[in-house]
DNA sequence: TTGAAAGCGCTACCAT
DNA sequence: ATGGTAGCGCTTTCAA
């Protein structure tokens, strides 16, 4: 059997559309985007529809918002570190709210690209809105976007950025739930866990000033103890706090998150420590697996804001270019005390 | 302090760099992309590059491919659930690879949309690859995706596409691998959990159907265990399984993947039942947080395929649209015993 | 009710 | 070495 040769076709354009249809590309248009502003008659709409089909046409993005001078583009910067499913919810919501306000969100895999240079690559997309989770974007980024036609830049992290609208996303109040819960708890030397592995500074650094805040002018202290994500350094670190006379004397740990803390709770189990007594640990994110854990493991819960919210103020935003930028403080934290603390 | 009135001037074009260097927009053009095929004088292109510069010029990307007729844009549909480090690790390695090729890596976020309705949307942006993950991608949105300019369609799933290039994730081998292992444990009774979540199916039902072959022929018994991923449903499904003379009398569990592993061993393990003695569980994916457990837990590691290797095969597909799809097996799966089995 | 044509920003051919 | 210009696919006046 002979492989049959098959005639890859061009891709259909409207003027084709038109052609079969035996009318004007004008028509078509208006035909296709059900333009309201002009009638067209049932018989030509239904020839119109029908060659449209049988050509399997698809109209061009970029050809219609060069011609409309403006996109309906969402764009945010893919997620580099894996992201955990609250947050991960917390995306799905925004985009499904975005789309029902008739918006395309489109995440761009920048990876190795630093801030501004980022920035001129996500302008040339031309999107009427940016959304940059974390650092990483400067006013000159910022300005860079706008002066590409977006209409709204909006950050989500720690401090807000000069011409944008910003979700603050406050890790110090993580550190700080943790820190006062330590406290309260009749704890006064405390370790914090500063994960070693990169991307997770924007997080860990935060939340570790938080504890340092909520102990600030008590008679507690605040060691910092870098650990990377690995059973041999976390058995390292446990062995280091457990050895009688230990590290500072440390009463309490918080952890950085729940995984972290994990890590650390089992390699101390491991080392004989009994916890809460001898050491209370608290991670972060409150995660399923912390509840499986035993003793079960206390943390910081997380409440992110919802999806609807944020692409109601990306909507407000693109509608409203000129208005003053937005700033919302949008991350609650709160302590769930189980059993490790 | 009067606030100043900023007057937002508009995006800045070829043609503003043009006339701000007293040059042609053709020469703009030719300095800025540095094509070899035609010489400009030293002074000229600092003049342009300046201007340009000054003006904060960003290329049109939408205007660069319309007038090119292609783009070096490749889409993915972004992940609708909350994605494992590994394959978040894939995924970045992905983007890198493609990125050194000098392709730009978008994720579109299509929620609620139907298969080839989705292939719509992805096609209007006339990406010149297109990369889908799981099924949902039937041969008709693959027809409509070349039609629209694709040149390389690549499916990542467990069975392969009409005229896309495929990569083969056999979950099924992830089953075979437990069913097997399990087998030679002496096991007999096997509990397969199946995660009722919606969205897990595409890789759920393999690894059931997996278990099932590799028992196929033999005396075991396989039956089929629906969880929610959630401490109750765990907790209702350990009682079931705990009572004396238990549900089928099963001696082993595959609990498809680590996380409802772990749920589902500490459940039985608040039952008092014994594990492995009483019971054998293994899960899949080869977490982390496996390995914190008590017993240790037995796993299924997975090995996904290069990101460098699917970005060749991509720019291979693009530069010869005409070549007989490729088709690779690309899973790895592999026991990795530790103390639940 | 429909068609002709301009023009969005860019690049590549052909002149000069 | 540089400039003029056509045209990518689309929408939207303006005319007929």
């Amino acid at each position: 059997m002979r492989s049959v040769m098959v005639q890859i076709p061009n891709t259909p354009t409207s003027a084709d559309v038109a052609r079969l249809a035996g009318v004007s590309r004008a028509t078509v248009s208006y035909v296709l985007n059900n333009t309201s502003a002009v009638r067209i008659s049932e018989p030509t709409r239904r020839r119109v529809r029908e060659a449209a089909r049988e050509l399997g046409y698809v109209p061009h993005a970029a050809a219609r918002s060069l011609r409309a001078g403006h996109s309906r583009m969402v764009l945010m910067p893919a997620p580099a570190i894996p992201v955990g499913p609250l947050y991960s919810r917390f995306l799905n919501e925004l985009q499904w709210a975005l789309g029902r306000l008739d918006y395309t969100v489109v995440q761009y895999g920048s990876v190795g690209l630093q801030g501004d240079e980022a920035a001129r690559a996500w302008a040339e997309l031309r999107p009427v809105a940016v959304l940059v989770p974390g650092a990483g974007l400067g006013p000159q980024g910022v300005h860079v976007l706008k002066r590409s036609g977006a209409r709204a830049v909006v950050t989500l992290g720690p401090d807000r950025v000069e011409g944008a609208h910003a979700l603050l996303m406050d890790h110090e109040a993580v550190g700080q739930c943790a820190g006062a819960h330590l406290y309260e708890g009749g704890r006064r030397r405390i370790g914090v866990v500063v994960p070693e592995e990169a991307g997770l500074e924007a997080y860990s650094r935060p939340r570790l000033a938080g504890v340092r805040q909520a102990l600030q002018g008590t008679d507690a202290t605040v060691t910092e103890l870098p650990l990377a994500y690995t059973e041999e350094a976390a058995a390292r670190l446990a062995a280091r706090l457990a050895v009688p006379g230990r590290e500072s004397g440390l009463d309490a740990l918080f952890a950085y998150n729940d995984e972290y803390a994990m890590l650390l709770m089992r390699a101390l189990q491991d080392e004989g420590v009994r916890i809460p007594q001898e050491l209370a640990v608290i991670g972060a994110d409150d995660l399923m697996l912390g509840r499986l854990l035993r003793p079960r493991l206390s943390t910081v819960h997380i409440e992110l804001p919802s999806g609807r919210d944020l692409a109601e103020l990306v909507d407000r935003a693109v509608r409203d270019p000129g208005g003053e930028p937005e700033v919302h403080r949008v991350l609650g934290a709160s302590v769930v005390r189980r059993e490790s603390s």
